[in-house]
DNA sequence: CAGTATTAAGCAATATATTGACATAAATTG
DNA sequence: CAATTTATGTCAATATATTGCTTAATACTG
């Protein structure tokens, strides 16, 4: 069982997955921003954004449960990169904000976010990364049919 | 930035691997084994296991940090499915087995993990199977490279 | 308009994953 | 062979990630 090609893309799924939230953070080095942490101030950086987003809102965006992302962003707003208040048309939603702090942290990290990405995609040909980017898309949106959870 | 198509790679293999856990898990149902317990069953249940494997090669096999699988085995030991023996040949080293128990629980679960695997990947002939692996070890390989901690 | 249902977000419990600190056993080195 | 270094594993602290429960605000329904 464990020597079949599907064990093996999965498995490989699995590991690199891993290894880019474990590197991904060292290319920050001194900045100690995580790789769920960057894909958060990356949602909230988009001109899309500016007016804020909800936290119901960055849950269907980058596909986590709630009580993650509200983890994620009290660590976020006790660093003060970001604010929470209160949305003025619906008092049970959070409209979530970058802070000028927060917007000059993505200024600082968004090169090296890139650079990282480079690097771990230099041998790759821009067709190469096409046809990676559709077996993602195609895996990713046939398991989110089959999840149970999501309605 | 968040629109290049280096990130949305990096964002959809975050993505899909975060739903293969969720979907994963659901796909064993009563059982409540995750997919990290997976690969821990799996690698013990091999032929080149019989004899135990240390914490050490189960670290170098599936790519995680001692502590990891130290925490994975503790809750695979309470629910009596792997045992911790002290190697003959070195006090410092445990070898882990699985149990008959735990042998019972792979035999159960092997089969629905091949159906989730095959579920999953339905869409994918073998050749796209074949390129995905390859991106997917090209990319892992990239990245170990780059790990700073990975002597 | 009162009562119920739905929706938004947070809290608690649990499982993964990391680095850092520690204890002990084995290997190396003077 | 004693002293240091290295290797193995665990414990503690912290950051993801999940489901299940609760609270509060909005929406629906009779």
């Amino acid at each position: 069982m464990f020597d079949n090609l599907s064990n093996r893309l999965f498995f490989r799924l699995y590991q690199t997955a891993n290894t880019l939230h474990k590197v991904g953070a060292q290319a920050l080095g001194e900045e100690e921003v995580t790789t769920q942490q960057w894909s958060i101030l990356g949602a909230l950086s988009r001109p899309t954004a500016s007016e804020g987003m909800s936290v119901s809102e960055l849950c269907e965006y980058l596909k986590l449960s709630r009580q993650n992302i509200s983890g994620v962003l009290n660590r976020l707003e006790e660093r003060g990169v970001i604010t929470r208040a209160i949305a003025p048309k619906d008092q049970r939603s959070r409209l979530i904000f970058l802070t000028p702090e927060g917007k000059k942290l993505w200024a600082n990290i968004a090169p090296m976010i890139n650079g990282f990405y480079e690097e771990a995609l230099a041998s790759f040909s821009e067709d190469d990364r096409i046809s990676f980017v559709h077996y993602l898309n195609k895996l990713f949106e046939t398991m989110l049919k089959m999840d149970r959870t999501n309605s």
